[in-house]
DNA sequence: ATCGTCAATGTAAGCGCTTACGGTCGCTCG
DNA sequence: CGAGCGACCGTAAGCGCTTACATTGACGAT
């Protein structure tokens, strides 16, 4: 194991100082492009890299960005992730992985964000939704701030059109001439306006009084955004709603949760149920499930790019927000 | 924004100095008990948190694991790195997400590991089968490292026994009277030894020539782990076995890929074909895919302990096998 | 009373960089 | 021909901690 080689030692082997070192290693002016080569040249023979701790204390800066979610196992956050890890590599910068496992929404704890403080040079929040406590609290590390999938109106935010995407999913039945529309969604509770859960909700409750339908109470149930909780509220759904034809999910995940349940209960989809889905899941394809497709990759990919620019002091567009896409398979028929 | 609050400014506010103020926070001896609960007291008022890149210079250590791993988004790798994350954030571990999409494994590009350099204490390889050259690469970084999923029988690492798992997948479907079982797994070539992809091949065959079947290249087919590897595999074995009755694969995302090609074909599962996965896969659930589970989450997570206690000079076991379990669905049947 | 001992602190030298500031030198310009 | 000016480079002061080593008392032993 060769022992660590420091900028003094490039300096040194190049016969200059260690300020020119850093200098003409960072590609800053004032260096003469005779004496960068010779540097350079210096660098590479020795091996040298800067040690990341040492450029930090001095500059205060870390090329290091914090991803905050909840589940890094769950599909729109590990995509998110993936894509936002590619673009933040490719410029150099590291990602560091805050995952939070968030249990029941009501009593969750406050998440520890001192832990972030002078580690990273801006953070992403990636499918979280935040409490004005906590968005409070990210702001006052005093970093960019970029938020992906949901976030509040007045930060930088990359996303879909929630209401949109909810709206288009559930006319997609209407068209399919379904009326019984049950929706099954997050807890809207204790939600701050622009979670996604809500706007979802609202997307659903647009198209279908746009439909001419009255708002049905009995028509809604609520779960985690995941299997289980398209389990529970699916149960909820068939044991309310008699002459439900159709239901919505506001994610992929609870709409496989849904599909369990309705065939453990015999109700062939789309025999007697159409079910339609958000997100693009990659299994939706196999398991033939309707559903409204965002880009989670792209949209990570895109705000690690926003969030790099704003690093670098760039001025950015505050609100960026990816299409989705209907996509029609086996789950949804004509009623 | 408060004003940052550096070590002195407690040092002052406890009256003592810098020096003892370091040592009453970080639990060290030759600390008279007073003084310490001084200095917290101290501390907590000022709202202190020591600044991560001067510790990491002084001491020379980092408090970060480098996750390396070829992608986040799928199932054994999303999970692995949920349950690391948990285990090191308990600890005060940060997790610094190294995520490389490996192209081609022929020609990948050389893995840039200098950017882990003086960044981590320590690096879980996570799911990444690595060539004799990379981990000496990864060994002349001086830190610990632990190999989630497969590694060098020399290295520590955390992983399911391939071998077995294959093997019990394998005799499942010799013990429902198949025969003719397909086996689609990830390329072999280039792999060294102990690869996932080499494992789980020669579990598969084991238990074929334990069965006193003969050795038959055309019930063996390639492709990458995951949906899509399954597929081309999936197409090449159909077309190749005309009597196929059983496939075995390497992964439930590629058993996944085999079971959308069967149904494009028409071929029934479990009517015609039976399928059997590995992994243990949350949707295999849904989709009724027979499979041999294991707990990619603990895995994870006991990697990190391990870890953990590597760094604390603490003796570990090198080779820390977990058990998989056999899951019947239904896409395995009597032949 | 004297000395070693040991617990409890303080002192100060780094850790390996960045960067404000100063200095040199060769030119241009009035 | 001297002042002024850039271009280029070196000096050195930190950045905010950790830690080897020195220091100080208090105390029991001699």
């Amino acid at each position: 194991m060769a022992m660590p080689v420091g900028i003094d030692d490039v300096a040194r082997a190049a016969g200059v100082s260690t300020a020119t070192v850093s200098r003409a290693l960072r590609g800053l002016p004032d260096v003469r492009e005779s004496t960068r080569k010779r540097v350079e040249e210096a660098a590479v023979r020795l091996g040298y890299a800067p040690t990341p701790s040492a450029v930090s204390l001095a500059s205060g800066r870390t090329r290091t960005i914090g991803l905050l979610t909840p589940w890094v196992s769950r599909w729109f956050h590990s995509n998110a992730i993936e894509g936002a890890c590619q673009a933040l590599r490719l410029a150099g910068f590291d990602a560091l992985l805050y995952s939070f496992q968030l249990e029941h929404d009501a009593t969750r704890t406050p998440i520890d964000l001192d832990v972030l403080r002078r580690r990273v040079d801006g953070v992403l929040v990636v499918g979280m939704t935040m409490t004005a406590s906590e968005v409070a609290l990210l702001e006052s590390l005093g970093v960019p701030l970029v938020y992906v999938g949901s976030g509040p109106p007045e930060q930088v935010r990359v996303h879909v059109d929630d209401v949109a995407t909810a709206r288009l999913a559930t006319q997609h039945l209407l068209d399919l001439g379904h009326t019984r529309i049950g929706h099954i969604g997050g807890y809207p509770e204790q939600r701050t306006p622009w979670a996604t859960e809500v706007c979802r909700a609202r997307g659903y409750r647009d198209a279908m009084r746009a439909a001419g339908l009255p708002d049905d109470p009995d028509l809604l149930a609520y779960g985690r955004f995941e299997r289980d909780g398209g389990r529970r509220a699916a149960v909820e759904l068939l044991e309310r709603v008699g002459d439900l034809t159709a239901i919505v999910a506001d994610s992929d995940e609870m709409a496989f949760g849904a599909l369990e349940v309705l065939r453990e209960r015999g109700v062939t989809v789309p025999g007697r149920v159409s079910v339609v889905g958000v997100d693009g899941h990659e299994l939706g394809d196999l398991i033939g499930l309707t559903t409204v497709a965002q880009d989670a990759v792209a949209l990570g990919g895109a705000a690690a790019g926003l969030m790099l620019e704003m690093i670098t002091g760039a001025p950015v567009d505050r609100d960026v927000v990816f299409p989705v896409e209907l996509v029609r398979r086996a789950s949804t028929r004509r009623h």
